[in-house]
RNA sequence: GGUGAGGUGCCUGAGUGGCCGAAAGGAACGGUUUGCUAAACCGUCGUACGGGUUAAACUGUACCGAGGGUUCGAAUCCCUCCCUCACCGCCA
C-alpha cells in the first residue's frame, strides 16, 4: 500500500499516477488525508490525557508509600475521571486507524513514468520480440490433441478425482514437467538465486502482506477449518519470509527462486482461451523474488527481465515482451513486463511470464525494511517474476516442436528429460 | 488429539503489581590501545505513532506472542486465542 506521508507531500503526484491506471476512485485520496488528519488530532488527544494518568498514577503510588491515604484516594477520583474522558477517544482512535487502513488498501500501486497509457491489453507496448515462428507440417494439431496423442495428459482423469482444470500428467508428460522445474531451478541457481521450497499454504497475514486480501479473496482457495490460503503464486510465501523484517542494507539484494503448485481459482474463466494447458486451476510455476534497495530496483528489474529472456531463448521458443499499460496492470506493480510464447498450433500468444516491480507497495504492507548503518530503518522495494509458468511452455514447447515422427525436447531439456524426441 | 512446561530486545537470559522499555552476558557497530586473523578498555546498540524543530536537540504515548479484562498503576494477576518444546496417542 501506498505510504501516507508520501500521500500527503504529493497529493497532485498521486492523482496524476493514478490517472494512468485508470483509477477512478480518487475521492479516496482526499479520504485517507482527511482520515489521517483526524487520526493524528485523536492521537494527540488520547496521548496528553494519557500522560495525566501516568503521571498522577505515579504520585498515587508515592502518597500511598507515605501512608497518605486520603490524598490518595482523591487523585484516585482524578484518575477516574479522566479515564472516562479517555474511553471514547479511544475507541475513535481505534476506529479510525482502521478506516484509514480500509480505505488505503483501496488505493493501488501508482505506475512507473515508464508504463504506456491504456486501458485494455491491446494498448500494452511490445518492446520486442525474437525467435522465428515454426511452420508446422501439414496435420499439426494443438497441444491438447497431442497430450492425448502421445499419453502425455490426461484431462478427463483431473475431471474425476477433482475438477476440471487439474490435469494429471502422466509417462512422458509428467517426465518433461519435472525435468522442465529442474532446469529452471538450476538455471536460477546459475544465475546467483537462493533455491527455497516453502509451504503452499500460508496464513491470513501472508495473503495480506503481498496484497492477495483482502480484496482478491475469492481467487485464492481457502481451507477454512485452519484459516490457511493455498497459494496462488510462490511470490507469496517468498515475500513473506521477509515479513516484519528489517535487514541491513549489506544484506541487500536477496535473491530468491522456488518451485510450487500454483492453485487458482479463477472464477468465471470459459471458452476456448481455457481449453487444455491455457487456463488451469492448479499449475506448476517457479518464481523468482527480489528484495533490492530502492535505488537498485529499476535496474533489478531490467536484469530479472535479461534473465527470463535468456531462459526463452534457451528453450528456442519465438517470445514477445510486452510493456502492459496502465490499464493492464495489476493492483499492486508500479511496472510489470510480460512474457508471451507463441503458440504455433493455436496461432496465439500466451503469457508464461510476468516479471515485476512493486517498488514499496509490498514492503509497506509486508513491513519488509532495511537500515543504512544506524540510520531509520527504511522500506525497500520487492519485485518478482515467473520463470517460467509451466504449462503454456509445455503447450507450446509440444505444438511447435512437432513433427511427423514425433515432438523434439529442446536440447537444453534433453539431460534432464532423458532423450531427445517423444515419440 | 491428550498431558505438562513455556513464549521478554539480534541471541542467551533475569524480572510475580509502581523505582522496568526492561538487569546481566554474548553478538554487532564505532572508538582507544596493543606490531601483525586475537585480546583488553570505552561508547553505541529496539520499533511505531504523535508533539516539537529549517533540521536536530528535546518530549509524549504504545509495544515484554496476539486480543480482551482487573487495577489509580500490569512484562508481572485473570480470560480467550495463537505458537514453541517435552512426553503420550495417531501417522507418511
Amino acid at each position: 500500500m501506498l505510504q501516507v506521508p508520501f500521500i500527503r507531500q504529493n497529493k497532485e503526484l498521486v492523482l496524476e499516477r493514478l490517472a494512468v491506471k485508470n483509477f477512478k476512485d480518487t475521492h479516496l485520496v482526499d479520504e485517507v488525508i482527511a482520515l489521517d488528519d483526524k487520526r493524528k488530532k485523536l492521537t494527540l488527544e488520547y496521548d496528553e490525557t494519557q500522560a495525566q494518568v501516568n503521571s498522577l498514577s505515579k504520585e498515587i503510588g508515592k502518597l500511598m508509600g507515605q501512608g497518605k491515604k486520603e490524598e490518595g484516594e482523591a487523585m484516585r477520583n482524578q484518575v477516574n475521571e479522566l479515564k472516562g474522558r479517555l474511553a471514547p477517544v479511544n475507541e475513535a482512535l481505534n476506529a479510525t486507524e482502521k478506516e484509514l487502513l480500509d480505505t488505503l488498501v483501496k488505493l493501488p500501486n501508482l505506475p512507473s513514468t515508464l508504463v504506456p497509457e491504456g486501458k485494455t491489453p491491446e494498448d500494452n507496448v511490445v518492446v520486442r520480440q525474437h525467435g522465428e515462428i515454426p511452420a508446422l507440417h501439414a496435420g499439426a494439431v494443438p497441444h491438447w490433441d497431442l497430450a492425448k496423442k502421445y499419453d502425455l495428459i490426461d484431462f478427463e482423469l483431473g475431471n474425476k478425482i477433482t475438477g476440471s482444470g487439474f490435469p494429471v500428467y502422466k509417462n512422458k508428460g509428467a517426465r518433461l514437467q519435472r525435468a522442465m522445474i529442474q532446469y529452471f531451478l538450476d538455471y536460477n541457481i546459475n544465475a546467483g538465486y537462493t533455491e527455497f521450497a516453502p509451504p503452499y499454504m500460508v496464513n491470513e497475514a501472508s495473503a495480506f502482506g503481498t496484497g492477495q486480501l483482502p480484496d482478491k479473496e475469492g481467487q485464492m482457495y481457502h481451507a477454512t477449518e485452519d484459516n490457511f490460503y493455498l497459494i496462488p503464486t510462490a511470490e507469496v510465501p517468498l515475500t513473506n519470509l521477509f515479513r516484519d523484517e528489517i535487514l541491513k542494507d549489506t544484506d541487500l539484494p536477496v535473491r530468491m527462486t522456488g518451485y510450487t503448485p500454483c492453485f487458482r481459482r479463477e472464477a468465471g474463466s470459459y471458452g476456448k482461451d481455457v481449453r487444455g494447458l491455457n487456463r488451469l486451476h492448479q499449475f506448476d510455476k517457479v518464481e523468482l523474488v527480489q528484495l533490492t534497495h530502492p535505488d537498485k530496483s529499476y535496474e533489478v528489474l531490467d536484469e530479472m527481465v535479461a534473465h527470463v529472456e535468456s531462459l526463452l531463448q534457451s528453450l528456442q521458443l519465438p517470445y514477445r515482451i510486452l510493456r502492459l499499460c496502465g490499464g493492464d496492470m495489476s493492483f499492486t506493480s508500479a511496472l510489470t513486463y510480460d512474457f508471451e510464447v507463441y503458440s504455433a498450433a493455436q496461432q496465439k500468444w500466451l503469457e508464461v511470464s510476468s516479471v515485476s516491480n512493486f517498488e514499496s507497495y509490498q514492503s509497506n504492507r509486508c513491513k519488509i525494511r532495511f537500515k543504512e548503518g544506524n540510520g531509520k530503518p527504511q522500506l525497500l522495494h520487492t519485485l518478482n517474476g515467473s520463470s517460467l509458468a509451466l504449462p503454456r511452455i509445455m503447450a507450446c514447447i509440444l505444438e511447435n516442436n512437432q513433427h511427423e515422427d514425433g515432438i523434439a525436447i529442446p536440447a537444453v531439456l534433453q539431460a534432464y528429460f532423458g532423450a531427445g524426441k517423444i515419440q
